[in-house]
This record gives C-alpha cells, structure tokens and sequence, in this order.
DNA sequence: TGCTTGCTTGAAAGCGGTTTCACGTGTAAG
DNA sequence: CTTACACGTGAAACCGCTTTCAAGCAAGCA
C-alpha cells in the first residue's frame, strides 16, 4: 500500500510514545532512549511509514530540494554534467528539480525565481550568462553554485573549467606536431568559454613564436555548419593551413565534412582538433583527437559543493582540467 | 527582497478581509467580489507576496510536481525527451523532478519509490523495462505514463514510437535503391526497440522477396563499436554486402568507420542508413541518412498526457512515427 | 410583508510534521 | 540529606495555507 496514510501519530499510539518522541527518532534518534527508539522503529516499519515531506519542509524550513538551472543548448555538455549531478544527488538526501534557462537571459532569470518560489535549498547553474549582481539577488535567498562558468567578481563557488588552457594544449598538440600554420574556428565570441579558447590559441602561437594569421581564425559558433562555413572561406580566399583547432568537437566535425567534401585527407593533408570528446568523436573517420571535459567530475564538485555550503562548511571554487585524448586525427607535419 | 515571509495572514490584514479570502482569490477567484479581490491583488503586489507550496501542498495535497524518471544511458534520444519535457512544462503549473534508472531494473524501482515519497502528482517513466505488474504498484498511487515505451498487458498510457515502421522504412530505402544484400547491426537484442527494428527489417526484406542471410545480422548493443565489429565479423568471413541498415546511429557510425579502415567507399561502395538523427549525423563523411525519431513530440505528448489525466480527464496512448532524412549516404546500387 | 434562496464572508478546524517548554527522574555535587 | 543539573519525555504551540461550516445579507417570490 503505498498511499502511505500512516502518520506519525498513528506510529505514536501503536508504540505508546508521543508524537514528539516519534519526530525525534526521526531527526535526532540518540536523545531517545535505546527501548522507545526500537519500539517507534518496530512501529514504523510494521505500519510502513512514510513521513510527509510537506508537513515536515513546512515544520522546519527545508525542502531537501535542490534546484538546477539548465541551459536547453545542443551540446552534450551540459547533459553530462546534467546527468552526472542527478547520479551524485542520489547519495544524499536532496532531490534535483530542474528549470530550464533555454540560454536566454530573461529566461534564466524566470528559472531561478520558479525554483526559489519551490523553496529550493540551493541552486546549481548551469552555465547561462547571469551577471554577478542578479545571481547575487538569488544568493542571499538560497546559496548558489555556478557549474561550467567563473565569475569574476563574486565570491561565490563556480566548478569551471579552464578554457583557456584547453585552448592553449590543443594547440600545442599541433604544434608540437610540426604544424604551423594553425587555423581556429572558434566558438559563439560572446561566449565566456569561446574567448578563453581563443585566447589559449592565441597562447600557444606565441609561445612557438608562430606569427598570428587573423584571417585564420574564423568566428564560429560551437555548430557544426560553423566548421564547414569555416574551412569554405579559407579556401575560398586561397588560405593555406595543414592544422585546424576547432572551438568544439562539433566544430571539428563540421570542418571535416567539409574538407571531404574537397576531397582533402585529415589527417594527412590537413590535422584537426576539437574540444569534447563526445562518444561520436572516437568514430569520426578518422577517430578525432580532442580534449575531454569533465563532465562527470564537474557535476560531482558541484554536488559536493552544495552539500558542503547546506552543511554550514565553507568550500572553495574549483577549477577543472581538461585531458588531452589523442587519436588519429593529428598527424606529423611533413 | 526574496525571502518572502509575508504570508496570507499579512496580506489579509493588509487587504482588511481574511484569510479565507485571500485563499479563495488565490484558487478560485471568481467566488470572492471584484472589490475585494482588487484590494487582495494589491496587498500581494505592495508586499511582494510569494505563497509557500509547502503550506499548500500540505493542506490540499497537491505537490504539482510531476517526476521523471530517466535512464542513464549514453543515448541522446532521451536526454532530448527530457529537455522537451522539462520545456513543455514550464507552460503548465507543474515542475519536474528527476531521479535517475540508471537502465538497471532496481534502481529504476528506487527511482519511482523516491519520487512517490516526495508525493509528485504523476511519474513519468522514460524508457527502462518495468513489467506491468510493478508499474501497477506505483500507479494506484498517481497517474504513471511511459515514454518510448510499449507495455503490452497494461491500460495506462504510453508515447511510443514506431520501431517497427522505422526498422521497415529504413530498409525499404535500401530496397527502393536497388539494394539486395542488406546487412543490419540491431541493437541491444534483450531491448524491446531493438528487436522490433529488426521485425521491421525483416518485414521489408520478405515483402519484397529477398531471401534473409541470418549471418548478414550482426547483434548490437546501440553503441558505436558494435558498428565496428559487424564490418570486421562480415568481412572476415567474407559476406558481401552493398548496404547496411543499423539500429540506431552510433552504430551507422561504427560502420562508417570500419569500412573507412578498409578504404570501402560510403556511399559509393557500401550504403548506410541508421536511425536517431543525431546532430552529428549530418555531419559524417558524407552525412548520414536516417530516422528522425520525434524526440520533441514526443516529450510534448508525454506532458499533455500527464497534464490531461490530472485534470481529469482520460487520454489515449499514443504511437509516433518515425521521419526518413535523407542524406548523402545511401546511393543507387549500380 | 414574510419567507426562502443564493451568494459572499470570516472563524476555526485541519493537513502532518517540528520544536519549545515545563515537568518529572536519576545522578552528581555540596 | 539537600541542591543542582542533565536528560528523557509529553503537551501544546506553531509552520502557512485550504476548506468546511455557519452566519449575514440582499434579492426573489408568494
């Protein structure tokens, strides 16, 4: 019967204790006495006792909830983190309920306040584009985490990543590999996470005292058609490049269509790579070398996070590496 | 300020009317006089008023909360539901809750008993492999419905889509372009969807009186790599073949692979179909033809559903059909 | 004019827990 | 042998909203 219509003042009287008592075995069991303990215990399990999470949050301010702001774009990186947030909540005694923030800035503002008006006990966002005086309006409400962003200027906890080193090793990987001329299809510019990508490219060139070519850095969007849309324009203005690095491994995927289009070998004649490390990417043709982000890992910290704030701790922002997964898609220069 | 602790009482006082009042403008204002229910709407506006659904949930025993259960498992066909679900409900008064499957039969009994004990309204099961039996046991409790799933033996609703009708349009491209040696990866065989693309391949192949070559059926589990080792069994053992029909297209995608490996030209030499649709599949060299699955609708019908039923009302199952698109990857067998 | 009917409204009783507070008890300290 | 103190416990207040119930009142009807 799972109706659970037992309350705890069914479980009081068959254990002859107080409604109080039961609640106390419920929150702090050691003040009650070992015998009224197993007896309420013996009860509850008899009966099937399920307490009422609405009675209980209204009693005691807690929701045991936490929200989480997601983005609705096509990437799957999101969705890992996404999935990997709803896997660690399962070891603690929050649920996530989601609100979607559709990558909008008046719809991510909406989101927060449904979750805040659901009395979330926290908040995790997901990327989105929040400026640090509208999260803080929500922080003083609930405390937040922001997944797969830093923020300067608030010091509140972020799980980032850091873009501009991946940026910076994918396009040492090229040139570690002899290549100099090195093209870059990069992401939405107004995206934080594009501009440090970028900025690591541009890293990297200088470090190699590889003079930078503007006219190969082709401003993209994380698409694919952005990819192709890429390498079109540098052949079609007779650029030559035997190395690209894509913002994204969706990117890479759009810059090797189109050079197969042109009938252009990857890796021999030009090398790609992106950042990722989507499941399709090991069966591109040939399998793509990217960086993986750590999605899994990401959406773990954020949940440690928020757990660690809800339990009256401090923890610090962390920042996340990405790992170079190298496969067939980079070849030496010859 | 959001840490809303007016509550009904303050705006009653306010508003000079009680608490009964302000609670009827709140849920059925049509019984309370225009007069004072402009006086109530001010007071909420002046004092910034936020009902707490705890207190509410409690006292009419409604959470508007619906729960999702999700599967974990790599495929972004359901991770595209979710986020169609997750939107399609934010037009409705009700927010989502997720627990995690997990595609694992106990954890999937776990995810539904921990969304019943945080009294959501209705479940919505995603995929997995419930019997009949234990979904009855949730759903004497609230309304249930499966998504992209098919139960025989059980009258509540289910979003389905037609694997058979997908499996059987998939192939019948491949017939239609004058391909007689047909291969197939299926998917999982223990998985319901896998084994009706199959009968759908099977279907077209007898309907249009080509004998079946069990060896040219390669059991899949959905994942990429068993794309791979179709090609690799076939060819080892010498099977022709001028096409291949895989269950989804992450294996259409281990497939292209494989016979790159071998230098087998796609379309040219070997024409590929698979199912899914996939963003990155109409990006493979050269872009995959496939079946859209109507992940959207999907998400959309299963919230329609749910909202129906909890209005009242009653609903049909209902059972989607897949979208041929067609790309670059099949060609006319010469 | 008297009585019924229907509508609006407020008081109060829940919904099912948690928590404060005061009241024994048993034990340690004076 | 008191006085004190900690501890376990139950009664009752409370969390904020919904809903029943009965009362008040205006309109409808004979």
């Amino acid at each position: 019967m799972r109706t659970s219509k037992v309350t705890i003042e069914d479980i009081a009287g068959r254990a002859g204790v107080s409604k109080a008592t039961v609640s106390r075995v419920l929150n702090r069991p050691t003040t009650v006495t070992e015998v009224k303990r197993e007896a309420v215990k013996v009860a509850m399990n008899e009966m099937g006792f399920k307490p009422n999470q609405f009675a209980r949050s209204l009693a005691n301010g807690h929701s045991n909830t936490i929200g989480i702001v997601t983005q609705n774009i096509g990437t799957s990186f999101y969705d890992s983190i996404a999935r990997s947030i709803i896997q660690s909540l399962r070891q603690t005694q929050y649920a996530p309920i989601f609100s979607d923030g559709m990558y909008e800035h008046d719809a991510e503002n909406a989101a927060i306040n449904t979750l805040l008006d659901r009395q979330v006990d926290a908040v995790i966002v997901l990327g989105g584009d929040l400026t640090p005086d509208e999260i803080h309006g929500g922080e003083d409400a609930v405390p937040m985490v922001m997944v797969a962003r830093q923020i300067e200027g608030w010091n509140g906890v972020c799980i980032g990543v850091d873009n501009v080193a991946m940026g910076y090793n994918a396009t040492k990987h090229l040139i570690d590999a002899g290549h100099v001329q090195i093209a870059h299809v990069t992401g939405n510019p107004s995206h934080e996470d594009a501009v440090n990508r970028e900025k690591g490219y541009r890293k990297a060139l200088a470090e190699a005292n590889i003079p930078i070519d503007e006219d190969l850095i082709f401003p993209g969007n994380f698409y694919g058609q952005a990819g192709v849309l890429a390498v079109e324009s540098w052949l079609m203005r007779g650029k030559s490049f035997s190395a690209v690095f894509a913002a994204n491994d969706l990117s890479a995927f759009g810059v090797r269509l189109a050079l197969s289009r042109r009938n252009i070998r990857v890796p021999d004649e030009v090398s790609i790579v992106g950042i990722d490390d989507k499941i399709e990417s090991a069966l591109m043709p040939p399998p793509l070398t990217t960086i993986r982000q750590p999605a899994d890992a990401m959406g773990e910290a954020a949940v440690k996070a928020v757990t660690t704030i809800l339990s009256g701790k401090k923890t610090e922002s962390v920042l996340m590496q990405g790992e170079l997964i190298v496969r067939e898609s980079v070849s030496r220069r010859h």
